[in-house]
DNA sequence: TCGACTTTGTGCAAGCGTTCACAAGCGGTA
DNA sequence: TACCGCTTGTGAACGCTTGCACAAAGTCGA
């Protein structure tokens, strides 16, 4: 969800200036669409991919919401927002659009990355072919512990942190992931943004302090585990509720 | 929404009806907390811990938001959802919030975890000092390949993916993990799905099919990255637009 | 060419979640 | 006790998201 962002731009969109310019009109599109949107684009982008390996070429919005695991409705919508690209009576191109989709996620460009912290996270995600197969090669890793610079991890070399900003320039690195650590995790994210990353992914339990113009998002296992763990305990106390009230209460299952 | 205000104040509970009945107020109250409020909860919980480390024992509301990056007004709300635990003209007990959201995450019981899926992220997920400190402690790990069976990783045995069932009955597993290819996923999940657990975490990019009574949260590191490459984009193209219009926009900055 | 059928794209209303603003309540002080 | 300053807790307004329902727009067969 929205993580920690100022989120204070808001900006107007202007309707009459739009006329000639096709790059202006896919800018004030995209600058329209929800953040919720763009986090299903990227889900439905997954599962057209994998239409477009089993050879699928068309398909309804109804299917596509099936595997995505939403609303059609909703589907339709969120692709509303990047465009009219379906046919009606028929449904959507698949290759069309995955690569409006991708457009539209930026895609088109490569964007490397840098993953700080070689501990176990930072080694799964050297080794996760799940990146580079997406276009997000990782371009460089960094640690602060001497021995492990030089050892390449999954064929990547790992530098030294110190060299952060230059190695970053040299490489192009435009997301850097932090899986340091929760207290190197401010420090190396300074050190990040000072070398010029603008989009950081944060696996560090720890709330980052960034200028507004970085853009954070954070994964936190931990987090991930209490919010299941409520819901243990939520349905645990339905259930005793249920128990000591004598009512049974429709739909609630303990044990299939 | 104002659902059964929490004029219960701290100790004493409400006189009139149900006095015998604590728990049930709680149900209540814990079924009408909505999902974004609980994420939130978590993240107030790990920043009070660390205060109560520094030896803090009052915090404001203002203070506690600015550490976990959210609204005053926000953490207000949130924390009201669990009922009323502050001092007005001085702020919160930190010990006091700690234990009471800690309750209301169901952080009093064990939630056993299971890893399935012993490759990368699966190593890095068992050897991750941060679940069992947090009440998470992983029971069992899991695989499909015969060689990794009865090695332990992280000091926990390996376990074949056959004995699931009987391996999470045994060691009371609530929380099931899937590190697994993609391909693989939703097989597992049928499976720790008919082992009885309830709840799974799930690491493979695909879109799990459960029963209505099984809570899945995903975390799909490609999502994120695509989300992040879609901000870039946006704010290239801002960029682009700028120079184009000759305009220029306030607090965009590109490069500090 | 026409009509039946299918599916998209979207106006609209309902539902949540967030933010504002302020009365209520508490501790400290005289 | 009476007052003052500070902070909580929350009603109410606002804005984003979702889901419905249907007109518009296309295909297909006769």
């Amino acid at each position: 969800m929205a993580a920690q962002r100022g989120e204070g731009d808001g900006v107007v969109t202007r309707p009459g200036e739009t006329g000639a310019e096709a790059p202006a009109d896919v800018r004030e599109r995209a600058r329209a669409i929800p953040e919720a949107a763009v986090a299903r684009l990227a889900v439905y982008l997954r599962v057209l991919s994998g239409m477009v390996e089993q050879g699928v070429t068309t398909i309804s919005s109804e299917e596509l919401a099936g595997a995505a695991g939403v609303n059609s409705a909703k589907l339709r919508k969120d692709l509303s927002y990047i465009g009219s690209y379906g046919t009606r009576g028929v449904g959507y191109d698949v290759e069309v659009l995955v690569s409006h989709i991708e457009r539209i996620l930026g895609l088109t460009r490569k964007h490397s990355v840098a993953v700080v912290g070689i501990g176990n996270l930072g080694h799964a995600l050297a080794n996760y072919g799940g990146f580079p197969s997406r276009g997000f090669p990782v371009a460089a890793l960094f640690d602060i512990d001497p021995d492990l610079t030089g050892v390449p991890v999954g064929g990547i070399p790992v530098d030294h942190i110190d060299d952060i900003t230059s190695v970053c320039a040299e490489r192009e690195v435009s997301i850097g992931v932090i899986a340091t650590p929760p207290q190197a995790a401010q420090a190396v994210c300074d050190r990040l943004v000072s070398a010029g990353v603008q989009c950081i992914l944060n696996f560090a339990p720890v709330v980052l302090q960034v200028p507004d113009y970085v853009e954070v998002r954070k994964v936190d296992l931990a987090v991930e585990m209490q919010i299941l763990s409520f819901h243990v305990a939520r349905r645990a106390d339905e259930a005793a509720g249920d128990v000591v009230n004598g009512i049974g209460v429709d739909g609630v299952v303990i044990r299939p």
